[in-house]
DNA sequence: TTGAAAGCGCTAACAC
DNA sequence: GTGTTAGCGCTTTCAA
């Protein structure tokens, strides 16, 4: 049988009254002696309390939720772990999901969390047409906090890159080398960041007067990317940016397949800085999103909603910057 | 306030018992008409049960725990989308946490999790020598499952593959390339898994006679890859097998930065094929784990014995294939 | 300083 | 077929 605080009060000849107030350190009225024997019991009898019961009627869970679209992309690996790190610190417990980008999914975990008493949810590139959910969440009155991918339905609480700068800053470094074949490799509007990086990449194309070549994928992954960076090739693009560094690693494999070195023969431009990147050959220059400074800034954010019960933070929009390596050269005439 | 079964019942004009048993499917006995009302009136005043009260004096919550090592290393990303994927159907929820590697975390999260009554509790990658956690677990009969490393402490509820028949397929691979001066790269006793997998190297080098060159990391990323291949590298090895994909990503770095060619100049051996594999340039040759297979069958696993309440699941090796693409060829003279 | 007792929402044994 | 009621382990109000 589990030890329960009768056993510890009958163990140390108190109330369950006197073991629960001092348990939750709301015993500074009990003498000396009995706070000793009361922690002598718990330690003896190894005592724990009972999480269910603790929380029957109570409305905080000490947990978090953090529904990821794909946990297999390390920009959101490195992300939810950043976010981890400083939640376990203050001693929550993170109840990481992934949903594969699955609407379904993503219902079904706002459910499954508020079921069971989330203090708080994260959603990281969720789908932007997720008014359902928020909706859900605010009637439970659950903060939440939006990484990556803005809602359109939600103008607070989310922590943002300038995705479309991001595209222009790309696109320009490209021609400033001298490139006016560049092509881009985006993602359908579903993807509503990495679709702004695109409509960044448009405008800077339009300023001058470049002819812009499109992909737009409905998955962002290496095949996707490899997929699409072929298309762009065999249109005799000279450059390429890849809206996300994953899909960046599939235009490495496609050039190489056509015999393209990069960056003499392809100038190749990426978005996100993920680890890998400097391990691509070669070592891929793209824009850098500051992933510990998001994740540092939404746990805190998180962490004050909960504790002062504000439900509304404005959003944040963090500096991205160019990351220079080696992808990207003058354009060999 | 939130809707309880009382309001139910009220709304119903039939007793809490009588909502109860409907609501969990025990209400055979109750006439058609009596199920309609109670559907009615949960629809109508959208009644969730309460997961504290419900589970009170239950034992189960629904929830299945997975401790992982390294989410970023996309061999354990891939296996927790699996496991997840197989569990959510069934109707659990995940609670995913990242342990960094680190003892106190691991341990964290186990009395995290047991204090939140998970049903089961998978354990990636986790430190072998955790009996401290396989304790805890017994004792509280909560079923678990380890992956990828296998426990000095527990022969059962396991599900591996054989890391030193992999070495020494890997390394034979090298051999009838007619390599000699074949390096390896691999992790501390801690990961005694990628520590099998060099011991399966040295056999396979002293069967030949041939002398092993080792270099040993205390973490396994793209990062210590890349350090223990520019050693093995500056002491004239003409193929490296590294021990886990992800450090092979390091062994492509290094070799570059030094002007080797591979596998022109260097042959290069991985372990796991993890999806990035198909995007190296040139796509690494590895030795396969069945991730797929691996996490279903463990999934399967964990829910029979959540089912029958048997705690103990024979150890399960699956089987791993060596996995052609081009980073080997025969040594050139 | 301490304790008795009500109540959180739900399940299940038992009675009708 | 349906309802009453006693808990589950803990917190908290109120009395002593």
């Amino acid at each position: 049988m589990k030890v329960t605080i009768k056993d510890i009060a009958k163990e140390a000849n108190v109330s369950i009254t006197t073991v629960s107030l001092i348990i939750n350190d709301k015993g500074q009225r009990f003498s000396e002696e009995t706070h000793a024997r009361v922690k002598t019991a718990i330690a003896k009898l190894d005592y724990q309390p009972h999480y269910f019961a603790k929380n029957l009627n109570k409305t905080k869970s000490n947990t978090i939720g953090f529904i990821v679209s794909e946990i297999t992309n390390p920009f959101f690996a490195e992300l939810a772990k950043v976010i981890e790190d400083v939640l376990v610190e203050q001693g929550y417990l993170v109840l990481l999901c992934n949903s594969s980008s699955d609407r379904e999914r993503e219902e079904r975990y706002v459910d499954e969390m508020l079921y069971r008493f989330v203090d708080g949810v994260f959603l990281a590139g969720t789908v932007s047409d997720n008014a359902h959910l928020l909706e859900k969440l605010k009637k439970r009155k659950v903060p939440y906090i939006l990484l990556d991918r803005p809602s359109e339905y939600s103008q607070t609480n989310g922590i943002f890159i300038d995705d479309f700068a991001g595209g222009v800053e790309a696109t320009n470094y490209l021609i400033t080398h001298q490139h006016q074949a560049i092509g881009c490799i985006t993602a359908n509007e579903h993807f509503s960041n990495i679709h702004q990086r695109a409509q960044g990449y448009l405008a800077a194309m339009a300023s001058q007067g470049n002819t812009p070549v499109v992909e737009i994928a409905d998955e962002v992954n290496e095949y996707s990317g490899y997929q699409l960076a072929g298309k762009l090739l065999d249109k005799g693009v000279s450059a390429i940016f890849a809206c996300s560094d994953i899909m960046a690693f599939g235009v490495y494999k496609a050039a190489a397949e056509r015999g393209f070195k990069i960056p003499e023969d392809l100038s190749v431009i990426g978005f996100d800085d993920i680890n890998l990147t400097h391990f691509m050959l070669p070592p891929l220059t793209t824009i850098t999103q500051p992933t510990k400074a998001i994740g540092e800034h939404a746990a805190r954010q998180m962490l004050e909603m909960i504790e002062t019960g504000n439900l509304v933070v404005p959003n944040t929009v963090l500096d991205i910057a160019l990351k220079t390596r080696s992808s990207v050269i003058v354009k060999q005439s």
